[in-house]
DNA sequence: GAATCCTACTTGTCTAGACAAGCCGGCGCA
DNA sequence: TGCGCCGGCTTGTCTAGACAAGTAGGATTC
Protein backbone atom coordinates (compact mmCIF):
# COMPACT_ATOMS: atom_id res chain seq x y z
CA UNK A 1 0.00 0.00 0.00
CA UNK A 2 2.87 2.20 0.27
CA UNK A 3 3.12 4.68 -3.12
CA UNK A 4 6.65 4.92 -4.56
CA UNK A 5 5.52 8.39 -6.60
CA UNK A 6 7.22 11.36 -5.24
CA UNK A 7 4.90 12.38 -2.78
CA UNK A 8 5.43 14.99 -0.45
CA UNK A 9 5.50 13.02 2.77
CA UNK A 10 1.73 12.14 2.82
CA UNK A 11 0.33 14.56 5.61
CA UNK A 12 -0.84 12.63 8.20
CA UNK A 13 -4.72 13.18 7.84
CA UNK A 14 -6.35 12.16 10.73
CA UNK A 15 -6.68 8.90 10.37
CA UNK A 16 -9.86 8.74 13.49
CA UNK A 17 -11.52 11.13 11.97
CA UNK A 18 -12.83 8.72 9.28
CA UNK A 19 -16.01 11.24 8.86
CA UNK A 20 -18.86 10.13 10.40
CA UNK A 21 -21.93 9.66 8.17
CA UNK A 22 -24.47 12.46 8.47
CA UNK A 23 -27.37 9.83 10.40
CA UNK A 24 -24.69 9.15 12.35
CA UNK A 25 -23.50 12.38 13.37
CA UNK A 26 -27.05 13.17 14.31
CA UNK A 27 -26.65 9.78 16.78
CA UNK A 28 -23.84 10.85 17.77
CA UNK A 29 -25.10 14.50 18.70
CA UNK A 30 -27.95 13.08 20.68
CA UNK A 31 -25.85 10.51 22.41
CA UNK A 32 -23.32 13.28 23.67
CA UNK A 33 -26.86 14.90 24.72
CA UNK A 34 -27.97 12.41 26.05
CA UNK A 35 -24.88 11.31 28.23
CA UNK A 36 -24.39 15.13 29.71
CA UNK A 37 -27.76 15.01 31.17
CA UNK A 38 -29.22 17.66 28.62
CA UNK A 39 -32.31 16.15 28.18
CA UNK A 40 -33.70 14.72 32.14
CA UNK A 41 -35.53 11.09 31.32
CA UNK A 42 -38.69 11.69 30.19
CA UNK A 43 -38.00 14.82 28.90
CA UNK A 44 -39.10 16.36 25.25
CA UNK A 45 -36.13 15.89 22.78
CA UNK A 46 -35.92 17.74 19.78
CA UNK A 47 -38.75 16.81 16.47
CA UNK A 48 -37.00 15.19 13.35
CA UNK A 49 -37.79 18.64 11.55
CA UNK A 50 -36.25 20.69 14.13
CA UNK A 51 -32.97 18.54 13.46
CA UNK A 52 -33.51 18.60 9.67
CA UNK A 53 -33.36 22.45 10.31
CA UNK A 54 -30.28 22.29 12.55
CA UNK A 55 -27.75 19.39 10.71
CA UNK A 56 -28.92 20.80 6.88
CA UNK A 57 -29.91 17.18 6.32
CA UNK A 58 -33.12 15.36 4.91
CA UNK A 59 -35.82 13.91 7.23
CA UNK A 60 -34.80 10.09 6.52
CA UNK A 61 -31.67 10.83 7.67
CA UNK A 62 -32.39 11.86 11.14
CA UNK A 63 -35.37 9.61 11.34
CA UNK A 64 -33.07 7.14 10.90
CA UNK A 65 -30.64 8.32 13.64
CA UNK A 66 -33.99 8.39 16.04
CA UNK A 67 -34.66 5.15 14.65
CA UNK A 68 -31.83 3.46 15.47
CA UNK A 69 -31.34 5.50 19.07
CA UNK A 70 -35.36 3.71 19.85
CA UNK A 71 -33.99 0.56 19.00
CA UNK A 72 -31.46 0.62 22.14
CA UNK A 73 -33.15 1.95 23.99
CA UNK A 74 -32.33 4.96 24.48
CA UNK A 75 -34.83 6.98 23.16
CA UNK A 76 -38.94 6.29 23.31
CA UNK A 77 -40.95 7.88 20.60
CA UNK A 78 -44.50 8.07 19.72
CA UNK A 79 -46.53 9.05 16.77
CA UNK A 80 -48.35 12.20 17.53
CA UNK A 81 -46.28 13.13 20.75
CA UNK A 82 -42.99 13.22 19.98
CA UNK A 83 -39.28 11.72 21.11
CA UNK A 84 -38.36 11.53 25.08
CA UNK A 85 -35.44 10.52 27.06
CA UNK A 86 -35.73 7.21 27.63
CA UNK A 87 -36.12 5.94 31.51
CA UNK A 88 -33.48 3.95 32.13
CA UNK A 89 -33.66 3.14 35.59
CA UNK A 90 -36.69 1.14 34.09
CA UNK A 91 -34.97 -0.68 31.22
CA UNK A 92 -33.34 -4.33 31.93
CA UNK A 93 -30.18 -4.62 31.80
CA UNK A 94 -28.68 -7.28 29.99
CA UNK A 95 -25.63 -9.42 30.30
CA UNK A 96 -24.43 -11.58 28.06
CA UNK A 97 -23.27 -15.47 28.65
CA UNK A 98 -20.50 -16.12 25.99
CA UNK A 99 -19.60 -19.77 25.21
CA UNK A 100 -17.35 -21.50 27.51
CA UNK A 101 -14.78 -22.61 25.23
CA UNK A 102 -14.85 -19.14 23.85
CA UNK A 103 -14.17 -17.50 26.71
CA UNK A 104 -11.65 -19.47 27.55
CA UNK A 105 -9.77 -19.11 24.46
CA UNK A 106 -10.26 -15.74 24.50
CA UNK A 107 -8.05 -15.53 27.60
CA UNK A 108 -5.38 -16.66 26.20
CA UNK A 109 -5.61 -19.87 28.08
CA UNK A 110 -6.16 -23.87 27.23
CA UNK A 111 -9.60 -25.14 27.17
CA UNK A 112 -9.67 -29.52 27.73
CA UNK A 113 -12.62 -31.26 28.26
CA UNK A 114 -12.92 -34.29 29.84
CA UNK A 115 -15.75 -36.61 28.44
CA UNK A 116 -17.62 -38.90 31.32
CA UNK A 117 -20.64 -40.11 29.33
CA UNK A 118 -21.43 -40.25 25.44
CA UNK A 119 -24.17 -42.41 25.45
CA UNK A 120 -28.06 -43.18 24.34
CA UNK A 121 -30.68 -44.27 26.68
CA UNK A 122 -34.21 -43.86 27.40
CA UNK A 123 -35.38 -40.82 28.79
CA UNK A 124 -37.32 -40.91 32.09
CA UNK A 125 -41.19 -39.19 31.76
CA UNK A 126 -40.19 -36.19 32.77
CA UNK A 127 -37.35 -35.47 30.60
CA UNK A 128 -39.57 -37.56 27.66
CA UNK A 129 -42.13 -34.44 28.14
CA UNK A 130 -39.45 -32.18 28.21
CA UNK A 131 -37.89 -32.94 25.25
CA UNK A 132 -41.33 -33.20 23.24
CA UNK A 133 -40.93 -37.15 22.76
CA UNK A 134 -42.59 -40.31 23.95
CA UNK A 135 -41.91 -41.34 27.66
CA UNK A 136 -38.76 -44.33 26.91
CA UNK A 137 -37.65 -42.79 23.48
CA UNK A 138 -34.32 -43.02 23.06
CA UNK A 139 -32.42 -39.72 23.95
CA UNK A 140 -28.54 -39.18 24.09
CA UNK A 141 -26.73 -37.65 27.01
CA UNK A 142 -23.43 -36.38 27.64
CA UNK A 143 -21.78 -35.59 30.38
CA UNK A 144 -18.44 -33.14 30.36
CA UNK A 145 -15.96 -31.72 32.23
CA UNK A 146 -14.22 -28.80 30.93
CA UNK A 147 -11.10 -27.52 32.39
CA UNK A 148 -9.01 -23.69 32.24
CA UNK A 149 -5.34 -24.56 32.45
CA UNK A 150 -5.95 -27.97 34.45
CA UNK A 151 -8.20 -26.43 36.73
CA UNK A 152 -11.97 -27.73 36.60
CA UNK A 153 -14.37 -25.46 35.60
CA UNK A 154 -17.52 -26.74 34.04
CA UNK A 155 -19.87 -29.88 34.63
CA UNK A 156 -21.94 -30.15 31.91
CA UNK A 157 -24.96 -32.21 31.90
CA UNK A 158 -26.57 -32.61 28.58
CA UNK A 159 -29.68 -34.41 27.31
CA UNK A 160 -30.17 -33.85 23.32
CA UNK A 161 -33.17 -34.78 21.40
CA UNK A 162 -32.18 -37.03 18.58
CA UNK A 163 -34.31 -35.80 15.74
CA UNK A 164 -33.10 -32.28 16.41
CA UNK A 165 -29.14 -33.69 15.63
CA UNK A 166 -29.12 -37.59 14.60
CA UNK A 167 -25.26 -37.15 14.54
CA UNK A 168 -24.79 -35.85 17.88
CA UNK A 169 -23.49 -38.81 19.44
CA UNK A 170 -20.34 -39.26 17.01
CA UNK A 171 -18.83 -36.40 18.03
CA UNK A 172 -14.75 -36.19 19.75
CA UNK A 173 -16.18 -33.61 22.37
CA UNK A 174 -12.41 -33.65 23.57
CA UNK A 175 -11.80 -31.08 20.20
CA UNK A 176 -15.35 -29.50 19.94
CA UNK A 177 -18.03 -28.29 22.36
CA UNK A 178 -21.72 -29.31 22.45
CA UNK A 179 -22.58 -26.08 21.62
CA UNK A 180 -20.73 -26.02 17.99
CA UNK A 181 -22.06 -29.45 17.29
CA UNK A 182 -25.87 -28.52 18.08
CA UNK A 183 -26.34 -25.09 16.22
CA UNK A 184 -24.41 -25.96 12.96
CA UNK A 185 -28.02 -26.71 11.46
CA UNK A 186 -30.19 -24.51 12.67
CA UNK A 187 -29.99 -20.55 12.64
CA UNK A 188 -32.84 -19.42 14.39
CA UNK A 189 -33.63 -20.72 17.99
CA UNK A 190 -34.67 -19.70 21.05
CA UNK A 191 -33.25 -20.46 24.44
CA UNK A 192 -34.04 -20.19 28.11
CA UNK A 193 -32.07 -19.88 31.39
CA UNK A 194 -32.25 -20.00 35.05
CA UNK A 195 -29.11 -18.86 36.81
CA UNK A 196 -28.91 -20.33 40.88
CA UNK A 197 -26.50 -20.83 43.29
CA UNK A 198 -26.58 -24.06 44.86
CA UNK A 199 -24.54 -26.19 46.62
CA UNK A 200 -22.67 -29.41 45.09
CA UNK A 201 -23.79 -32.49 45.58
CA UNK A 202 -21.51 -35.59 45.67
CA UNK A 203 -20.74 -36.36 42.29
CA UNK A 204 -20.95 -32.77 41.04
CA UNK A 205 -18.00 -32.22 44.05
CA UNK A 206 -16.12 -35.34 42.90
CA UNK A 207 -15.58 -34.35 38.86
CA UNK A 208 -15.26 -30.54 39.99
CA UNK A 209 -13.00 -31.07 43.08
CA UNK A 210 -15.35 -29.56 45.50
CA UNK A 211 -16.51 -30.82 48.60
CA UNK A 212 -19.97 -30.99 49.05
CA UNK A 213 -22.04 -28.33 49.73
CA UNK A 214 -19.58 -26.34 48.31
CA UNK A 215 -21.36 -23.10 47.09
CA UNK A 216 -22.17 -23.65 42.78
CA UNK A 217 -23.01 -21.48 40.49
CA UNK A 218 -25.38 -23.84 37.98
CA UNK A 219 -26.74 -22.60 34.66
CA UNK A 220 -30.32 -24.13 33.22
CA UNK A 221 -30.44 -23.94 30.24
CA UNK A 222 -33.33 -25.05 27.35
CA UNK A 223 -32.87 -24.31 23.79
CA UNK A 224 -35.73 -24.78 21.17
CA UNK A 225 -36.40 -24.68 17.46
CA UNK A 226 -39.63 -23.02 15.99
CA UNK A 227 -41.33 -26.21 17.25
CA UNK A 228 -39.44 -28.81 18.89
CA UNK A 229 -36.85 -28.67 21.61
CA UNK A 230 -33.16 -29.41 20.88
CA UNK A 231 -31.29 -29.59 24.15
CA UNK A 232 -31.87 -29.22 28.02
CA UNK A 233 -28.41 -28.66 29.77
CA UNK A 234 -27.28 -28.07 33.43
CA UNK A 235 -23.79 -26.28 33.84
CA UNK A 236 -22.45 -26.46 37.26
CA UNK A 237 -19.32 -24.12 38.28
CA UNK A 238 -17.38 -23.58 41.09
CA UNK A 239 -18.51 -20.40 43.05
CA UNK A 240 -14.90 -19.43 43.93
CA UNK A 241 -13.58 -20.28 40.66
CA UNK A 242 -16.31 -18.90 38.04
CA UNK A 243 -17.89 -15.59 37.04
CA UNK A 244 -20.44 -14.02 35.17
CA UNK A 245 -19.50 -11.09 33.42
CA UNK A 246 -21.05 -9.04 31.95
CA UNK A 247 -20.98 -4.33 30.63
CA UNK A 248 -24.14 -2.97 29.31
CA UNK A 249 -23.59 0.21 27.81
CA UNK A 250 -26.10 1.74 25.54
CA UNK B 1 -65.90 -0.68 26.57
CA UNK B 2 -69.13 -2.48 25.83
CA UNK B 3 -70.88 -0.40 23.09
CA UNK B 4 -74.66 -0.15 23.87
CA UNK B 5 -75.54 0.97 20.35
CA UNK B 6 -77.37 -1.48 18.06
CA UNK B 7 -74.59 -2.42 16.10
CA UNK B 8 -75.04 -5.51 13.73
CA UNK B 9 -73.01 -7.97 15.46
CA UNK B 10 -69.58 -6.60 14.59
CA UNK B 11 -67.86 -8.84 12.10
CA UNK B 12 -64.39 -10.75 13.89
CA UNK B 13 -62.39 -8.45 10.85
CA UNK B 14 -59.33 -10.86 12.24
CA UNK B 15 -57.60 -8.79 14.23
CA UNK B 16 -54.47 -10.83 14.69
CA UNK B 17 -54.22 -9.52 11.21
CA UNK B 18 -52.85 -5.56 11.49
CA UNK B 19 -51.62 -5.94 7.58
CA UNK B 20 -47.95 -5.78 8.50
CA UNK B 21 -45.81 -2.76 7.17
CA UNK B 22 -44.29 -3.53 3.36
CA UNK B 23 -40.82 -3.44 5.17
CA UNK B 24 -41.67 -5.92 7.84
CA UNK B 25 -43.23 -8.46 5.70
CA UNK B 26 -39.65 -8.61 4.17
CA UNK B 27 -38.15 -9.18 7.31
CA UNK B 28 -40.72 -11.53 8.53
CA UNK B 29 -40.05 -13.61 5.06
CA UNK B 30 -36.50 -14.04 5.72
CA UNK B 31 -36.75 -14.58 9.67
CA UNK B 32 -39.49 -17.50 8.86
CA UNK B 33 -36.66 -18.87 6.10
CA UNK B 34 -34.10 -18.50 8.70
CA UNK B 35 -36.35 -20.38 11.68
CA UNK B 36 -37.05 -23.47 8.47
CA UNK B 37 -33.33 -23.48 7.59
CA UNK B 38 -33.79 -22.74 4.30
CA UNK B 39 -30.35 -20.46 4.60
CA UNK B 40 -27.97 -22.68 6.35
CA UNK B 41 -25.48 -20.37 8.91
CA UNK B 42 -23.07 -18.66 5.99
CA UNK B 43 -25.12 -18.87 3.47
CA UNK B 44 -25.46 -15.91 1.13
CA UNK B 45 -29.15 -14.39 1.22
CA UNK B 46 -31.01 -13.15 -1.33
CA UNK B 47 -29.78 -9.67 -2.86
CA UNK B 48 -31.42 -6.23 -2.07
CA UNK B 49 -32.38 -6.26 -6.22
CA UNK B 50 -33.34 -9.81 -5.69
CA UNK B 51 -35.87 -9.13 -2.86
CA UNK B 52 -37.17 -5.49 -4.75
CA UNK B 53 -38.16 -7.68 -7.49
CA UNK B 54 -39.80 -10.22 -5.20
CA UNK B 55 -41.77 -8.10 -3.28
CA UNK B 56 -42.36 -4.95 -5.61
CA UNK B 57 -41.00 -2.55 -3.34
CA UNK B 58 -38.88 -0.11 -3.25
CA UNK B 59 -35.21 -0.87 -2.37
CA UNK B 60 -35.03 1.44 0.60
CA UNK B 61 -37.91 -0.83 2.07
CA UNK B 62 -35.71 -4.07 1.65
CA UNK B 63 -32.66 -2.33 2.85
CA UNK B 64 -34.47 -1.36 5.88
CA UNK B 65 -35.14 -4.80 6.68
CA UNK B 66 -31.87 -6.52 6.42
CA UNK B 67 -30.61 -3.46 7.95
CA UNK B 68 -33.03 -4.67 11.17
CA UNK B 69 -32.07 -8.39 10.77
CA UNK B 70 -28.72 -7.39 10.83
CA UNK B 71 -28.87 -4.96 14.13
CA UNK B 72 -30.58 -8.18 15.66
CA UNK B 73 -27.98 -10.18 14.69
CA UNK B 74 -29.45 -12.65 12.41
CA UNK B 75 -27.14 -11.64 9.28
CA UNK B 76 -23.89 -10.35 8.32
CA UNK B 77 -23.66 -8.26 5.52
CA UNK B 78 -20.56 -6.88 3.84
CA UNK B 79 -20.37 -4.52 0.66
CA UNK B 80 -19.73 -5.72 -2.18
CA UNK B 81 -20.42 -9.91 -1.26
CA UNK B 82 -23.47 -9.79 -0.15
CA UNK B 83 -26.11 -11.05 2.70
CA UNK B 84 -25.16 -13.86 4.55
CA UNK B 85 -26.80 -16.22 7.35
CA UNK B 86 -25.34 -15.34 10.84
CA UNK B 87 -23.34 -18.08 12.67
CA UNK B 88 -25.59 -18.11 15.65
CA UNK B 89 -23.75 -20.58 17.91
CA UNK B 90 -20.91 -17.84 18.31
CA UNK B 91 -23.33 -15.27 19.04
CA UNK B 92 -23.76 -14.33 23.04
CA UNK B 93 -27.15 -14.55 24.68
CA UNK B 94 -28.35 -12.02 27.06
CA UNK B 95 -29.94 -12.46 30.15
CA UNK B 96 -31.87 -9.75 31.52
CA UNK B 97 -31.60 -8.35 34.84
CA UNK B 98 -34.27 -6.75 36.15
CA UNK B 99 -35.00 -4.10 39.18
CA UNK B 100 -35.93 -6.06 41.94
CA UNK B 101 -39.23 -4.09 43.03
CA UNK B 102 -40.42 -4.14 39.68
CA UNK B 103 -39.91 -8.25 39.57
CA UNK B 104 -41.85 -8.45 42.89
CA UNK B 105 -44.68 -6.60 41.80
CA UNK B 106 -44.98 -8.19 38.26
CA UNK B 107 -45.70 -11.30 40.39
CA UNK B 108 -47.99 -9.52 42.24
CA UNK B 109 -46.36 -10.09 45.54
CA UNK B 110 -45.71 -7.75 48.13
CA UNK B 111 -42.48 -6.13 48.59
CA UNK B 112 -41.20 -4.95 51.81
CA UNK B 113 -37.51 -3.24 52.25
CA UNK B 114 -36.03 -3.16 55.87
CA UNK B 115 -33.13 -0.40 56.14
CA UNK B 116 -30.54 -1.64 58.28
CA UNK B 117 -27.82 1.44 57.65
CA UNK B 118 -28.53 4.62 55.80
CA UNK B 119 -25.36 7.00 56.91
CA UNK B 120 -22.59 9.05 55.53
CA UNK B 121 -18.99 7.33 56.41
CA UNK B 122 -15.26 7.99 55.58
CA UNK B 123 -13.92 5.56 52.81
CA UNK B 124 -11.73 3.49 53.11
CA UNK B 125 -8.86 3.59 50.95
CA UNK B 126 -9.58 0.80 48.08
CA UNK B 127 -13.44 2.19 47.85
CA UNK B 128 -12.41 5.49 47.66
CA UNK B 129 -10.32 4.90 44.46
CA UNK B 130 -12.85 2.69 43.09
CA UNK B 131 -15.07 5.67 43.46
CA UNK B 132 -12.78 8.17 42.06
CA UNK B 133 -12.60 10.14 45.38
CA UNK B 134 -10.36 11.23 47.88
CA UNK B 135 -8.94 8.80 50.28
CA UNK B 136 -11.10 9.56 53.51
CA UNK B 137 -13.70 11.36 51.89
CA UNK B 138 -17.22 10.74 53.00
CA UNK B 139 -19.24 8.34 51.12
CA UNK B 140 -23.00 7.32 51.60
CA UNK B 141 -23.89 4.11 52.92
CA UNK B 142 -26.79 2.09 53.00
CA UNK B 143 -27.82 -1.43 54.10
CA UNK B 144 -31.27 -2.62 52.86
CA UNK B 145 -32.67 -6.35 53.14
CA UNK B 146 -35.29 -6.76 50.65
CA UNK B 147 -38.38 -9.12 51.31
CA UNK B 148 -41.43 -10.26 48.97
CA UNK B 149 -44.37 -11.24 50.63
CA UNK B 150 -42.51 -11.34 54.31
CA UNK B 151 -39.31 -13.53 53.26
CA UNK B 152 -36.07 -12.22 52.44
CA UNK B 153 -34.99 -12.15 49.02
CA UNK B 154 -32.01 -10.09 48.69
CA UNK B 155 -29.13 -7.89 50.59
CA UNK B 156 -28.28 -4.85 49.19
CA UNK B 157 -24.78 -3.49 50.16
CA UNK B 158 -24.47 -0.40 48.50
CA UNK B 159 -22.21 2.79 48.25
CA UNK B 160 -22.88 6.19 46.57
CA UNK B 161 -20.29 8.68 45.19
CA UNK B 162 -22.33 11.80 46.99
CA UNK B 163 -21.56 14.12 44.33
CA UNK B 164 -23.68 12.35 41.84
CA UNK B 165 -26.66 12.22 44.08
CA UNK B 166 -26.31 14.83 46.80
CA UNK B 167 -29.70 13.94 47.92
CA UNK B 168 -29.69 10.30 48.38
CA UNK B 169 -29.42 9.90 51.75
CA UNK B 170 -32.62 11.96 52.01
CA UNK B 171 -34.72 9.13 50.63
CA UNK B 172 -37.35 7.00 52.59
CA UNK B 173 -35.84 3.58 50.86
CA UNK B 174 -39.01 1.89 52.52
CA UNK B 175 -41.24 3.51 49.88
CA UNK B 176 -38.69 3.67 47.16
CA UNK B 177 -35.54 1.96 45.85
CA UNK B 178 -32.14 3.07 45.55
CA UNK B 179 -32.24 2.58 41.91
CA UNK B 180 -34.95 4.34 41.35
CA UNK B 181 -33.66 7.21 43.22
CA UNK B 182 -30.10 7.57 41.84
CA UNK B 183 -31.14 7.43 37.96
CA UNK B 184 -33.48 10.28 38.47
CA UNK B 185 -30.95 12.35 37.04
CA UNK B 186 -28.64 10.39 34.42
CA UNK B 187 -30.33 8.93 31.36
CA UNK B 188 -27.07 7.55 30.13
CA UNK B 189 -24.32 5.44 31.93
CA UNK B 190 -23.09 1.84 31.50
CA UNK B 191 -22.90 -0.97 34.03
CA UNK B 192 -20.34 -3.65 35.11
CA UNK B 193 -21.58 -6.90 35.93
CA UNK B 194 -20.61 -9.76 38.09
CA UNK B 195 -22.48 -12.92 38.89
CA UNK B 196 -20.71 -15.90 41.05
CA UNK B 197 -22.21 -18.09 43.77
CA UNK B 198 -20.79 -17.29 47.13
CA UNK B 199 -21.16 -18.63 50.95
CA UNK B 200 -22.99 -16.66 52.96
CA UNK B 201 -21.11 -14.84 55.76
CA UNK B 202 -21.88 -14.78 58.96
CA UNK B 203 -23.83 -11.36 58.72
CA UNK B 204 -25.65 -12.10 55.32
CA UNK B 205 -26.54 -15.33 56.86
CA UNK B 206 -28.24 -13.62 59.63
CA UNK B 207 -30.09 -10.65 57.47
CA UNK B 208 -31.17 -13.60 55.09
CA UNK B 209 -32.57 -15.48 57.90
CA UNK B 210 -29.92 -18.67 56.70
CA UNK B 211 -26.91 -20.79 58.00
CA UNK B 212 -23.59 -19.19 57.44
CA UNK B 213 -21.97 -21.15 54.23
CA UNK B 214 -25.02 -21.84 52.76
CA UNK B 215 -25.17 -20.90 48.83
CA UNK B 216 -25.61 -17.38 47.99
CA UNK B 217 -26.11 -15.70 44.35
CA UNK B 218 -24.06 -13.03 44.67
CA UNK B 219 -24.48 -10.22 42.28
CA UNK B 220 -21.66 -7.28 42.00
CA UNK B 221 -22.36 -3.99 40.23
CA UNK B 222 -20.42 -0.71 39.24
CA UNK B 223 -22.48 2.34 37.66
CA UNK B 224 -20.79 4.62 36.08
CA UNK B 225 -21.67 7.98 34.48
CA UNK B 226 -19.67 9.12 31.87
CA UNK B 227 -16.88 10.57 33.51
CA UNK B 228 -17.51 9.11 37.27
CA UNK B 229 -18.05 6.12 38.93
CA UNK B 230 -21.77 6.57 40.38
CA UNK B 231 -22.63 3.61 42.81
CA UNK B 232 -21.31 0.14 43.93
CA UNK B 233 -23.42 -2.22 45.42
CA UNK B 234 -23.19 -5.62 45.81
CA UNK B 235 -26.26 -7.70 46.02
CA UNK B 236 -26.46 -11.08 48.16
CA UNK B 237 -29.63 -13.40 47.52
CA UNK B 238 -30.16 -17.08 48.82
CA UNK B 239 -29.34 -19.67 46.67
CA UNK B 240 -32.27 -21.65 47.40
CA UNK B 241 -35.21 -19.20 46.91
CA UNK B 242 -33.61 -16.83 44.09
CA UNK B 243 -33.74 -17.31 40.41
CA UNK B 244 -31.97 -14.92 37.56
CA UNK B 245 -34.20 -16.04 34.89
CA UNK B 246 -34.25 -15.06 31.02
CA UNK B 247 -35.00 -15.97 27.62
CA UNK B 248 -33.11 -14.91 24.42
CA UNK B 249 -35.18 -14.78 21.13
CA UNK B 250 -34.03 -12.77 18.36
C1' DG C 1 2.37 -16.23 -17.78
C1' DA C 2 1.54 -12.13 -15.13
C1' DA C 3 -0.03 -7.78 -14.15
C1' DT C 4 -3.59 -4.49 -15.13
C1' DC C 5 -7.93 -2.63 -16.29
C1' DC C 6 -12.73 -2.92 -16.70
C1' DT C 7 -17.24 -4.28 -15.70
C1' DA C 8 -20.99 -6.25 -13.16
C1' DC C 9 -22.85 -6.93 -8.84
C1' DT C 10 -23.15 -6.06 -4.13
C1' DT C 11 -24.12 -3.10 0.05
C1' DG C 12 -24.00 1.87 2.28
C1' DT C 13 -25.95 6.06 2.26
C1' DC C 14 -28.57 10.32 1.09
C1' DT C 15 -32.39 13.10 -1.05
C1' DA C 16 -36.95 15.41 -1.76
C1' DG C 17 -41.31 14.53 -1.56
C1' DA C 18 -45.45 12.19 -0.34
C1' DC C 19 -49.30 10.22 2.38
C1' DA C 20 -51.03 8.13 6.71
C1' DA C 21 -52.02 8.21 11.51
C1' DG C 22 -51.94 9.84 16.22
C1' DC C 23 -52.23 13.75 19.59
C1' DC C 24 -53.54 18.25 21.21
C1' DG C 25 -55.22 22.81 21.63
C1' DG C 26 -58.23 26.24 19.93
C1' DC C 27 -62.29 27.61 17.72
C1' DG C 28 -67.04 27.60 16.77
C1' DC C 29 -71.44 26.06 17.82
C1' DA C 30 -75.26 24.45 20.66
C1' DT D 1 -70.63 25.69 29.89
C1' DG D 2 -69.92 21.83 27.19
C1' DC D 3 -69.38 19.52 23.01
C1' DG D 4 -67.43 18.48 18.60
C1' DC D 5 -64.64 19.70 14.70
C1' DC D 6 -60.52 21.08 12.64
C1' DG D 7 -55.86 22.54 11.85
C1' DG D 8 -51.19 22.08 13.13
C1' DC D 9 -47.93 19.46 15.22
C1' DT D 10 -45.70 14.99 15.71
C1' DT D 11 -43.91 10.30 14.15
C1' DG D 12 -44.40 6.10 10.72
C1' DT D 13 -43.66 4.65 6.37
C1' DC D 14 -42.82 4.33 1.34
C1' DT D 15 -40.89 5.82 -3.25
C1' DA D 16 -37.67 6.48 -7.20
C1' DG D 17 -33.51 7.80 -8.04
C1' DA D 18 -28.75 8.84 -7.21
C1' DC D 19 -23.78 8.32 -6.04
C1' DA D 20 -20.12 5.95 -3.42
C1' DA D 21 -17.38 2.08 -2.24
C1' DG D 22 -16.06 -2.70 -1.93
C1' DT D 23 -15.58 -7.44 -4.27
C1' DA D 24 -14.85 -10.71 -7.83
C1' DG D 25 -13.97 -12.29 -12.19
C1' DG D 26 -13.15 -11.74 -17.00
C1' DA D 27 -10.75 -9.33 -20.72
C1' DT D 28 -6.90 -6.98 -22.21
C1' DT D 29 -2.25 -5.85 -22.43
C1' DC D 30 2.63 -6.38 -21.60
Amino acid sequence: MVSTEPKPAAKPVAPPRPVLAPYARVKQFLKDGLAAGQWAPGALMPSEAALVAQFGVSRMTVNRALRELQADGLVQRSQGLGTFAAQLDKVSSTLTIRDLHAEIESRGHQHRAVVHLQRSEPAPPALATALGLASGAQVFHTLIVHFENGVPLQCEDRYVNPACSPGYLAADFSRTTPTQVLFETTALWRAQYAIEAAPASVDEARLLGLSPGDPCLVITRSTHTIDATITLARLVHPGQRYLLQGEFQP
